[in-house]
DNA sequence: CATGTACTCCGA
DNA sequence: CGGAGTACATGT
């Protein structure tokens, strides 16, 4: 009997792919094993094995598979389960989900490699110029990439000039699989056998007698020996011995010292456990964590609201302590600004080396230890505290989900499908697994306070801050009235100077927030008025001091910065605009002798760079921190008594359903950033609106005011939650095609469904990488079943493809779009 | 007609 | 998604 395979591609394809495999395969084949098969005409992927049957594929002959490149599955079950659950509820494929979900080191790929050919007797004068460059290359290299023969070459294409090789016998092509992981080595250092007794080595020493480095490395190595009887790793040698690596080879190569290796894992941690801290939570806390509890007994999720500073996360540890008394995994996820070393330190405090941490600023390599270490369920990996790609992980026995900072939106993905939100996400996970959710803010999201308020989810409330810490003291400085009285320095109000003034004479520090969204840097000619903007987006060029140049923060398109106006040649360029930078600019004007940090994108890009603001900001060695949403995220800094927001009408203005929320959300946190000792603290927001409801129920902390009006807003107007919305772009080079081709598919939704469809609409940025853009937005009502209607669409979807001329279009579907 | 470039198609 | 084949433009 012929035995077949069906494996997942990460692509974004539809439709799994049959192989043919051997009965001794179709055995040791399981669901959730990488399998390199050969695909499309001479290329190598890695597939995930879906399932194995003896149904031969009617309309073709399958090939056989490459290679297994897997023992035992890498991915179980419930993952599978999960992640085509995750295909259908955000309609896009289930390679697409593979794709994002497995670190990209295990998702090999096959590279051509051209090498020379031995056999052949090559005529010189046969080959044409480029031809001879490669034959030349040849001569001295193994094996040349396809990449690099372009580059030799400088060609675009040369394909035709590798076949025409080929064809002349000069060289013979290869595909080669690269095993993208590779476990770190440690080299150690002992000593050979042969010098194993004390009268051999007084020998040795006695030759080594004229070498005095070569003799101190050998005495060193018996010193760090006699000390533990570790293995020596050889940096510690060169180290002791006061040596280099050279004197140390050399006693390698005369077969003295014998260099061997050791496998080491990248994820290691030196801080241990302190078993003597104890969490004591507060009465607050203790009812909080009982609500939570007593909803768990009911399988019920909980919403845990708790104002900023409450101690949430001491409530988060005791229910951690609990899920591994059971046995169980835990999964502590956050939005990626949110996971800060601070966090991640203090949990170590408690739990030791049993809490791994997954993000995307891991190297991919980390993120393959991370992986086996929970896949094996090992002691390391009991306690995973990630960023939303760590819902991904092949939990076995997950008996708690934690997601913290619920209300962030960038807990959606956005870019690449799956366009995932990872807190519904992670609900689904936890039922899979009948674990356990919390989900935690100070300010909930409309959602789950609506899913609370409805008896889906649980609810607990923590409603003063830990210690009895006041909250702080919120005041609206409106800057209309004192522009008008020409009392504003630049954009700082009189107010906020005087407070900042303040606060630096007593040696505390200020916090600086500028949400740059709406109003990024850019170049005005003043003269004609010309802002340069991106020719491949419908956008202006922003202004990036640093390397001096303008920048598009869409295609990333960038030139020099100009002298003279590109419109009308005169030199009359200014700046405008509002960034984090500007306000850095105009703090070393009027305070000179005061330092100031900056947190934004451009000044946190390295590995650590966030980090070191962070240390330094919190060692004092900054007085001022002026930042974006960064640092409204879970930071903790003791001596903060001062905060400023810029401007809060950038956040009230935005066009979207969702801007009041947010700016409430945003602004509370970042309050939330001042006065965590016993000092209360003092937040300044500066408003062209201070009478805007949202701005007063800041200040008023009244969290429940603004749920009831947000809601009925959304009643109103119909937006989540009272319906689903499944936003659908369009994308095309031509502009004419496009709006044809959305007006079609609006139209057919409309008929076919019957539900509200809006648009076609052009987003507010139009054009990105000269695509021009248009959304669809689909509003489902709670009664209605979404399944159902994502079905309609894909039918439709159909029939939209199979009209010839709208083939170039492309769809993106954007389900619960944020 | 060769070489370069945009675009459509197809994969087992 | 990514390559390969194809249609079409550019240039000698």
């Amino acid at each position: 009997m012929d035995f077949f395979l069906d494996v997942v591609l990460p692509i974004p394809l539809e439709r799994l792919f049959t192989y043919k495999i051997s009965a001794e395969e179709a055995d040791f084949i399981k669901p959730g094993m990488r399998i390199a098969v050969p695909f499309g005409r001479s290329k190598i992927y890695t597939a995930l094995a879906y399932n194995v049957h003896d149904n031969a594929p009617v309309a073709y002959d399958a090939k056989e598979i490459f290679q297994i490149l897997d023992q035992k599955p890498l991915v179980n079950p419930t993952q599978l389960r999960h992640w085509e659950w995750i295909a259908q509820y955000y309609m896009c494929t289930l390679g697409e989900v593979i794709r994002s979900a497995l670190p990209s080191a295990f998702l090999l790929e096959s590279e051509t490699l051209v090498l020379p050919n031995k056999e052949a007797q090559v005529n010189e004068m046969e080959l044409a110029d480029d031809e001879f460059l490669i034959f030349e290359a040849l001569q001295h290299q193994t094996a040349l990439k396809i990449g690099e023969i372009s580059d030799i070459v400088d060609k675009k294409h040369v394909l035709s000039l590798v076949n025409r090789l080929v064809q002349k016998g000069v060289v013979v092509q290869k595909e080669e699989l690269f095993d993208a992981y590779k476990p770190k080595l440690v080299r150690y250092i002992q000593l050979s056998e042969e010098y194993d007794d004390e009268s051999k080595l007084e020998m040795l020493l006695e030759k080594l007698s004229r070498a005095p480095k070569q003799s101190q490395v050998v005495l060193s190595l018996f010193q760090i020996k006699a000390e533990s009887k570790k293995p020596v790793p050889i940096s510690k040698l060169e180290k002791e011995s006061g040596t280099s690596r050279a004197v140390i080879k050399s006693l390698v190569d005369k077969k003295v010292l014998k260099e061997y290796h050791i496998r080491k894992d990248r994820v290691n941690y030196d801080e241990e456990q302190d078993e003597s801290i104890k969490v004591v939570l507060n009465e607050h806390q203790t009812k909080a964590l009982g609500a939570i509890q007593s909803n768990f007994e009911q399988n019920k999720p909980v919403l845990l609201h708790g104002v900023t500073s409450s101690g949430k996360t001491e409530v988060y540890i005791k229910l951690i302590q609990q899920c591994l008394d059971q046995g169980e995994q835990a999964l502590y996820l956050l939005p990626e600004i949110a996971l800060t070393l601070q966090l991640i330190n203090r949990l170590r405090r408690y739990f030791g080396s049993k809490v791994a941490v997954y993000h995307s600023k891991y190297s991919i390599h980390e993120r393959v230890e991370v992986w086996n270490n929970v896949l094996n369920n090992e002691e390391k990996a009991q306690i995973v505290i990630g960023a939303r790609s760590s819902l991904f992980l092949p939990f076995s026995k997950l008996g708690l989900v934690i997601v913290d900072e619920e209300h962030e939106n960038s807990f959606k993905q956005f870019d690449p499908a799956p366009r995932y939100h990872a807190r519904d996400t992670a609900l689904v996970l936890a039922s899979y697994h009948k674990a356990n959710t919390v989900l935690g803010s100070a300010t909930p999201s409309i959602e789950s306070m609506d899913n609370a308020k409805r008896g889906k989810y649980g609810y607990a409330a923590i409603h003063s801050r830990y210690g009895n810490v006041m909250l702080p003291d919120i005041n609206l400085v409106d800057i209309k009235e004192a522009s008008r009285k020409k009392k504003m320095k630049g954009h700082f109000s009189e107010t906020l100077i005087n407070a900042i003034t303040e606060a630096l004479e007593l040696g505390e520090q200020i916090i600086l927030f500028q949400n740059r969204r709406g109003f990024a840097p850019v170049v005005e000619c003043t003269t004609c008025g010309h802002v340069a903007q991106c020719p491949n987006c419908d956008v202006s060029l922003t202004y990036h001091q640093r390397p001096n140049q303008l920048r598009c923060h869409y295609c990333g398109y960038n030139m020099a910065l100009q002298l003279a106006c590109l419109a009308c040649g005169s030199n009359t360029l200014d700046k405008k605009g509002f960034g984090t930078e500007q306000i850095q600019e105009e703090l070393k004007q009027l305070f000179p002798e005061v330092v100031v940090g900056r947190m934004d994108l451009d000044t946190t890009r390295g590995k650590y760079a966030y980090e070191k603001l962070i240390s330094s900001f919190e060692n004092q060695e900054m007085d001022i921190l002026v930042g974006t949403q960064m640092v409204t995220k879970g930071l903790d800094f003791r001596n903060v008594s001062l905060v400023g927001i810029m401007n809060a009408d950038t956040m009230l203005n935005y066009p979207d359903y969702r801007a009041h929320e947010r700016c409430f959300q945003m602004l509370t946190q970042v309050a939330g950033r001042a006065g965590r000792t016993q000092k209360r603290g003092k937040v300044l927001i500066q408003t062209y609106n201070p009478y805007h409801q949202i701005l007063q129920q800041v200040t008023t902390n009244d969290y429940q005011k603004m749920f009831e009006e947000q809601y009925y807003e959304r009643e109103q107007f119909k937006y989540p939650p009272v319906v689903r919305i499944i936003k659908i772009t369009l994308k095309d080079k031509d502009f004419n095609k496009l709006n044809e081709a959305a007006q079609w598919l609006t139209d057919s939704l409309k008929n076919v469904l019957r539900l509200q469809v809006l648009g076609p609409e052009y987003p507010p940025v139009a054009r990105i990488r000269r695509d021009y853009l248009k959304n669809i937005l689909i509003k489902i009502p709670r009664s209605q079943s979404a399944p159902q209607i994502k079905n309609s669409i894909k039918r439709i979807e159909k029939s939209f493809n199979a009209i010839s001329k709208y083939k170039s279009v492309r769809l993106i579907y954007n389900v619960d779009h944020i």
